[in-house]
DNA sequence: ACAAAAGTATACCTACTTGGTACACTTTTA
DNA sequence: TAAAAGTGTACCAAGTAGGTATACTTTTGT
């Protein structure tokens, strides 16, 4: 029942980069040692970030990674399936080869479990980094 | 973001009890056909439950399992905790040696989170087994 | 009394996932 | 054209999940 400690770093980067501005350029070393994710593993998440359109990345000297889209369009939902890919609380719900039931459709259970899925989702979305910030001062 | 295949045989198992009643006895073996669980593991899961309360065991000759409480005491939350523990959606919030930037009480990430788990939480709170059953009809 | 039918306790094993690293590469700018 | 960046792929070690094995204890019927 949690995300991943590497969707938890990319949470951080993100709100590092929005902190940041819109348009400006950090290198992944200075974002790595502001948020204190190690190095190597920091340019692993960030090009998945950009591969999901929430980073941008620039080449070369003078490169680094901004935001990919304004902060009030990026929500936890996004940066968590960016990295961890889509949220379910059962594994059954995506996988029903895994239901060794067969039941899927007519499971109590997993119906019950379908609708917290759907709120758990919802709170997600809901939450995007510019109200973050404007929240936090 | 999952429960663990063993909680979600864990509500399986107390679906089966609710529906067979109160006070009726099953035993492992009989559980474990019916809902798909391999014997040894239902065994475990059993112990877990009956030692959380949800469950209570007989042991002998025609011994078993029943409910250890009515089903409208019985929620999806307590199930899930007796099996994977506490429900945190975040290592950090519980855990904050594992916290490697120890600013938890400040961090705008995770005071997000945690107001995201306290409405999952409500929510699995909300879903008892006397409901799953009227709500199946 | 005792055998059989149940549950209990603990330890173990295997496969997958997570968190992280290494290495060889490409692009960009001064 | 060298240095400073990011890219892609593969790898590895530790932890967790899912499940099994072995040896026990308790209860009941005969």
């Amino acid at each position: 029942m949690k995300i991943t400690q590497e969707a938890d770093y990319a949470l951080r980067i993100i709100l590092f980069l929005t902190k940041a501005g819109m348009n400006a350029r950090n290198d992944a070393k200075t974002v790595s040692e502001s948020e204190g994710v190690p190095s190597r593993f920091t340019l692993k998440i960030l090009r998945k970030l950009t591969k999901a359109g929430l980073t941008k990345s620039y080449r070369g000297v003078g490169g680094g990674y901004s935001l990919g889209k304004p902060p009030e369009t990026i929500t936890f939902k996004d940066v968590i399936e960016a990295i961890d890919g889509p949220i379910y609380i059962n594994r059954c719900l995506y996988d029903k080869e895994f239901c060794n039931l067969h039941r899927t459709n007519t499971c109590d259970i997993h119906r019950e479990l379908g609708k917290v899925r759907k709120t758990l989702i919802e709170e997600l979305e809901a939450l995007n980094f510019k109200d973050l910030m404007r929240d936090s001062k």
